[in-house]
DNA sequence: CTGAAAGCGCTAACAG
DNA sequence: CTGTTAGCGCTTTCAG
């Protein structure tokens, strides 16, 4: 029976040659039924997917890749800074979809932004054969990925540009958005930003701060107008910090977080100190509730489906032999108020 | 030929032979430096490793594991109902994090709660010889995995029992969440609750359903106290049914939300209606911000991290060959109150 | 239309 | 300590 029966008589897994023998052919002809190629009589393949069946045969891709011309697995290697995180999940399940009706099947792995992790990641991915991979990187350089994508392996790297590799990359356009972000506060009175941001290897974090910075001195806000907390992790970390900014002199009038996580610790600060209706706020990334809290959260928002949906087709018009030169494609965001972006510095300005 | 540069001459991939042949050794030499078997002099392993590298060689486990004696691919698939889901992306965190150590790589895919689609994905894992597999099933029975199972493939069940199987499962105590949650509606003075379900396909639903019924009748609140709308799919489904029940004569006095998406779209309708001091609301899961709004959100929250762990362990176990018999394990949730389930119907009882 | 033989990259089972 | 031979489950090649 199942799990009484004595222990360790497994039921045998059936072979191609298991099939052959019961149908009474041999095992190029199982083997032509099972990947639908032609000349196999009708009668004879009816013969064969009876005897499959009743041995509940389950091919093994991996032996017979093992011998096939074009070596591919049907596998891919996706890795994301977590999967856990909403962003990457909703990549996650774009990469999926575009990927599902072509047969391939996904790896996936976080990288909890650490370099060793990532290798470990790719390495697994790879000693699998993965035919190819989407990453979001976060080593300093990709150069070791540079043999295997001379072997033929595409690799396409989401939400962060490669660097040491010529390689496509799906990224937001991270500047551009963060510009946007402080030209509406600009816009709205403010002169003094606190930009909260993640760990400053992240090249999202370069860019966002950089895109802030650079407006504001556009704007002609002068070198101190923006105070740069950057390398927060958690939630409490970007408590922790509007906290420690609002309680200095000359506080910012103006919290920018630059990563859903932080918006989430900046706008639990805000309330706790009651503050939610005097500082303006605007976080990257849409969190959920942000319309029914009081006031409404203003976001920049990413398209992470579409991140991840432009990256697997690239990948798959990789794999299908196109070979048009590597580039960074650059999906927009869109600004959504909803009131906490809005609001204005208090009058007195000096 | 890829095409039009180098043409054609894509990097030949090193084989262990190759490797070998630099290193001036036999191909099993090289076998046991790869796999760190003993009986290898240092300084031959030097010269191995040393040519491995030279060549970036990336051994193909897959080719390995078609000889080795445990046929093991140190693989595993795990099916959930969308990975992009936070409650399953939560789990699937959890499944890596346990199982990563290991060198285990995992699978992913999501069933979108459509039975062929599970089966496909369940097949595509059995095909790539995944070791165990850790599902979120929607299928009505899982009869179909009786002879995998009976091969060795251990599969334990995520979130929802199983059902024409003998197999380990680690799910919430859905039917006493949904009891308790019913309780303390009862006890706040309520007599007509409204209850948001999910596709009643899904396990979990039927079980929360069971459990606010049986709970509602012990509480000898009457056959027509619980006003169920089932099958709820969207934010925008849950929104619309709250709208209906409380435009209804007799409206309840209290919302059920058996689900996050559902939670939300009935916190935004509630909101919209100005009602959200008015009508208690408690929902399942825990919500981004749920703290932050006004009120704060009752939630029952489950613990998705511990029941991918606890299934991770489960599988590791059997794979490490312990042979118990197979279990549910019910992993506890915890009610949160934070103002939206102790809202008091209004006095005018009849 | 069909099947026998060879071989994919690797490891088990021996022999040295 | 090291290497040779066979063979894992499958597909290719090529001869019927």
């Amino acid at each position: 029976m199942t799990s009484m029966s004595p222990p360790g008589d497994r039921l045998q897994r059936a072979t191609i040659r298991d099939v052959a023998r019961l149908a009474q052919v041999g095992t190029k002809t199982v083997s032509r039924v099972m990947n639908g190629e032609p000349n196999v009589a009708p009668a004879t393949a009816e013969r064969v997917r009876r005897a499959a069946a009743a041995l509940h045969y389950v091919p093994d891709v991996a032996a017979g890749n093992l011998r096939r011309g074009d070596r591919r697995t049907q596998t891919l290697g996706l890795l994301v800074g977590s999967v856990s995180s909403p962003f990457f999940a909703a990549i996650h399940r774009a990469v999926e979809d575009a990927t599902a009706s072509r047969g391939l099947a996904v790896f996936t792995s976080s990288s909890d932004e650490d370099e060793a992790t990532e290798r470990n990641a790719v390495g697994a991915f790879l000693r699998r054969r993965v035919d190819g991979l989407v990453l979001a990187t976060t080593t300093r350089s990709q150069a070791y990925l540079d043999v295997e994508r001379d072997r033929g392996t595409p690799v396409v790297f989401i939400d962060r540009v490669p660097n040491g590799i010529d390689a496509d990359a799906v990224v937001s356009d991270n500047a551009v958005a963060a510009a946007r972000i402080t030209r509406h506060l600009v816009r709205h009175g403010h002169r003094r930003i606190g930009l909260l941001l993640d760990r400053s290897t992240i090249w999202t974090a370069r860019e966002r701060r950089r895109g802030v910075l650079d407006e504001a001195a556009r704007s002609g806000l002068g070198p101190h107008a923006v105070q740069v907390v950057p390398d927060l992790t958690t939630e409490e970390d970007a408590s922790m910090a509007v906290r420690r900014l609002l309680r200095a002199d000359d506080p910012p009038t103006a919290i920018v977080a630059a990563q859903d996580l932080l918006i989430q610790g900046a706008v639990r600060a805000l309330h706790h100190l009651r503050l939610q209706h005097r500082v303006a706020l605007v976080g990257f990334d849409d969190v959920d509730l942000a319309d029914v809290v009081e006031p409404g959260i203003t976001v920049l928002a990413q398209r992470p489906s579409h991140i991840g949906r432009l990256a697997a087709e690239r990948l798959i018009a990789r794999l299908d032999g196109w070979n048009g030169p590597a580039e960074t494609i650059e999906v927009a965001t869109d600004l959504i108020e909803r009131g906490s972006g809005e609001i204005r510095p208090p009058v007195a300005e000096d």
